[in-house]
DNA sequence: TTCTGCGTAGACAGATCTGTCTACATGGGC
DNA sequence: GCCCATGTAGACAGATCTGTCTACGCAGAA
């Protein structure tokens, strides 16, 4: 596991140089936005997390909502990458998915899908959250796409797995542990490639 | 349409009576909570709206916590026996998950499962959601293993198939539609059930 | 020097939230 | 009648929440 790459590491930017107000902003949001809660998290835990002022914080925030939804895209951003980075370590192909999903279900901060988080807890009140998770589900089924055989490209094979993946993150959540999800999901997966490939 | 059994129709205890306080308060929370979310619905409102004084409703739940967790347990005979019945009524086997799925995704109030809204919006200071969503997703498997064929009994299938429940649900949501959801979960229904029908 | 962008210090306002409490009323059982 | 269970009317307290605002400082560019 020395090298799992937690994928929400890089919470510095790229360069050497210290994060701006706005950067920490961000980053102390998708933390605990992550951990505790949207609601359960108030701007006054941000800014001071953030070390900021209030202030600085609504110049770049105008409202508490546009900070979800630059968490939300940030949180996109982040997770893709690190996906794809996961898979492309576990071989690339539709096998890569478990042991991918695996390291994030072991991490200890693990805490289900933000989209689908965020999704049931605010979707009422900020549906731009609904398009931001659409977004979100809808890469997943182009990434999981890019590394089906060339027999499992039709019949939405890949929308299908997307949806067994999101079951499988649930249940992650509930069980507190990936580890029957991911029985269960390889079985689907395996199921689906079955189907798509023509026994003799 | 127009036998369809709404999931949370029987609002009214059985017998020709008035509900009583208790009852009014948790048919309330029942319906606020799943609508709006359980943290943007205040103890004032659901005592407005269930016609009940502040005293009364907190000598029935002694705190919001104790009437989510009631919440959540009537939710869960509700839906469990909802989901029975639709299942009987469109053939009591795997084909009768989609069209009784469906008609809870086409309703109007629809707004996703309640267990894993609560768990995303909660599971940090209830731990109790965890557990009571545990139970009632081990329950769907029971439902669903009911209706499997004797060839579909082993190999956790019908935990497979909850899981891609699962998914569906939350697919179904962020569509704001179960339509193309439902398609992909026949797919992996049927994939999964060819798995455990030896082809000659 | 002036201006702009970005940062600091917090105080403040109003709304909302959960929970505590007093006082009283009604109905049923003993 | 007395007691208990259950209900009513709200006022109140303290905490938390989101957002507005004043005053000031520093650095860089023109």
């Amino acid at each position: 596991m020395g090298d799992r790459l937690v994928y929400y590491a890089p919470m510095q930017p790229a360069e050497n140089r210290s994060p701006s107000a706005r950067e920490r902003i961000l980053f102390t949001a998708h933390e605990l936005f992550y951990r505790d809660g949207i609601r359960a998290t108030g701007v006054d835990r941000l800014i001071a997390q953030a070390h900021v002022t209030k202030t600085t914080f609504y110049r770049h925030f105008p409202s508490k909502n546009d900070l979800v939804i630059a968490f939300l895209n940030y949180r996109h951003e982040l997770w893709r990458g690190w996906f794809i980075s996961r898979l492309q370590h576990h071989g690339n192909d539709v096998e890569a998915i478990c042991p991918a999903l695996s390291e994030w279900f072991d991490s200890d901060d693990f805490r289900g899908c933000a989209f689908i988080n965020s999704l049931s807890e605010l979707a009422g009140t900020l549906p731009e959250i609904i398009e931001i998770s659409r977004h979100h589900k809808d890469d997943m089924v182009n990434i999981i796409a890019d590394i089906l055989p060339p027999s499992a490209q039709s019949g939405k094979v890949a929308h299908a797995m997307a949806l067994a993946v999101d079951g499988t993150i649930i249940r992650a959540q509930i069980d507190q542990s990936g580890k029957e999800a991911l029985v269960l999901l390889r079985k689907i997966l395996s199921a689906l490639l079955s189907e798509e490939t023509p026994t003799i």
